[in-house]
DNA sequence: AATGAATGAGGGTTCATTCAT
DNA sequence: CATGAATGAACCCTCATTCAT
């Protein structure tokens, strides 16, 4: 056995459990992004974290486990997100509303590796129980404050519609822009994609996000 | 040997051919909406069309061509479904605006096998250029059609829409209502779905899909 | 890649599913003796049969499988072998019972593979509930015969020793003497080991297997 | 520094260093007994031990080592009985046999996570010469004195019997009722296995160790 | 054209061993 | 002395592909 080749490469570092488990979390979601999920081996993350093969299962147990987390890490951010969105917006309902619809198509919610995330789970989510379930909680929640907010906008407004079906609309519209964004990522850019999010938004209420012309 | 008994025996090998290779591209969506794009194996595949292993190879070559031409029967199926809508609807153009929002929601084409189908191929796209290219196609032809008419409603309307950004929307909403059909099925169903899309239309163009009350 | 080393370096053997198995297994029987239970990979057997490695996923599904089968097939020919004895061997229970002492030092029954695979697969028994029923199954009915012919020697001679406790004393002595030949090639010859077991029966049964002087 | 003040220290680690190693060693039993020795790991064994994962190859270096230590401290335990029971018993020779009989299935010796261990090395050691000569070199000398012993009482009674033949005989016995106590601990008891030892005895030194009817 | 036994590269996982702390 | 995070070789197993039949 070649004795230099036993030399570890790089210094062995020591992290605490929860850096090592963002890190190899944060490689997942590279590799993923760059190879696409059915690519993504405990190789090409492990790589991609510059750490050893077996670490994984040190840390996760499983790539099962792995992959659910990374999953649950990206949903936990997008939380976030919006949450600290809605702190940061007016207090008035529209105010908070267009808070949300430009989360988004924000810088860090809308980019590229992210996008893939959500969709190479959301390809994958039917034969995985638990992706669906991961994803689920996360939709009943922000939902609920979608269609608060749009209950109060419709009280105020006189609208004649449902706000569950509009709460609905305007994040099937998010989801499917993103999708646009992520397959074809030349002919619509995520400023534009806002552009015709909010537009929606003046449609459904125009008392509240009137355009100047109509 | 007989020159005119072979013609037809070879015409039949060669129809039976296509037949062969629609029974298994059939076989393929039905193993990818059962258990998951990541689960479905050349013996999967095989299994569900009652066929033998190597058969796959034989009719196309390798797994990965089996796959394109997969996504490329649903993206064809998907193309007649809307020429037939066209064809079937009212001269103008809100008419066949209307027919081709109503497609996206109709019992053959919005099942759950074929979103499964969709999201898993969307799910993989990233890291196959084949896929984004057979799907980029359709977007393209569909897209042109779509802001062809919306950009004739705008017109006769004098509505102040981007034609091609309400094109955009129009099938963003599709999408995104897709992926709430597929996660959630028990909260949503196709025809909430066809309510909601149809609500933007009226949204965006209130004279020509006006409803009763706003 | 190399082109020349997809070629197969053999020609494709197609043996009935039988023969493979059973080709198998017996590899797996070299395997365990050359080398142990513990050092026995499915790439050792494989090798051991001159096949590729995924054969034994094909054939057992798995190795836990494999080896179950092994056990199982020493175990039955070891109760064929005794089968066979009691057959060929004279009417009378002395006869039959030195018929079934004798047995367990045959050349075919008391080689070294197949005293090393016992006493692997022993070895592994308190770890594995289905090795340990495999074996215990074999046991009693072996057991059975073998104090039957006990008993009907102990009324036919008037001993007062207790069948039971004889079958069980004269099984251990040869599972004795198998670990002695074992372990100690050089010491004991399974000549001699015969001779001490035929000993333990003129001891017990004086007036049936009586020494010619004492 | 104080030399005086070495010494103890010196002293008091090397103590530890012994009991650690005594502890380790004992914890690969209670792992062995347990799990079976293709699952004992070096984790199942530190668990054991309730100490941590590098510590046993702190104190044995490698595995390896600390098996072969195991093994041979079951070897010196057994040993050290027959020595006792020797030391405790009569002066006269079926006495002495009688003794080393008797400590086979003492309560110490016999119990069931001894068993496990002997048999898990010996299923082992066809691949492992050390475990085959720890092995050798404790029934060498155990044979020696049983073969004396023997010689005497033959040499006393006048027997016919080969005093090595016997020896072989009798250790072999336990040895196999070890086994059938091993697989099969409902339908045999070690006191009913010290009968059947014991019968044998009284079988080739009936004037020895007669029964009371024969 | 069709079968399915066989192959073997590559996947996830385990675990003895190392080493910074 | 002792720890436990980290390593990486080697394990079992899967599966796309090949090919004799």
């Amino acid at each position: 056995m070649n004795e230099i080749a036993k030399r570890p490469r790089t210094k062995r570092r020591t992290a605490s459990k929860q850096e090592r488990k963002a890190q190899l979390i944060k490689a997942t979601i590279r590799s993923i992004a760059k190879h696409g999920l059915s690519v993504t081996t405990m190789a090409s993350v492990a790589k991609e974290a510059r750490l050893s093969q077996g670490i994984i299962n040190l840390h996760f147990q499983s790539k099962d486990r792995l992959l659910e987390e990374t999953l649950r890490y990206v949903v936990d951010e997008y939380r976030l997100a919006w949450f600290k969105a809605l702190d940061n917006s007016g207090e008035s309902a529209p105010e908070k509303l267009a808070a949300l619809v430009r989360v988004d198509f924000d810088k860090q919610v809308c980019q590229r590796n992210k996008l893939a995330v959500w969709f190479a789970f959301w390809g994958e989510s039917r034969s995985r129980p638990t992706y669906r379930q991961i994803c689920a909680e996360r939709d009943k929640e922000y939902r609920q404050v979608l269609s608060g907010l749009c209950a109060e906008i419709i009280r105020q407004g006189g609208y004649a519609s449902n706000p569950e079906h509009v709460a609905y609309g305007l994040s099937a519209m998010s989801e499917g822009l993103w999708l646009d964004l992520l397959l074809n990522p030349v002919d619509l850019t995520p400023e534009q994609a806002l552009g015709i999010s909010m537009g929606y938004l003046q449609d459904i209420f125009p008392q509240h996000f009137g355009r100047a012309t109509k």
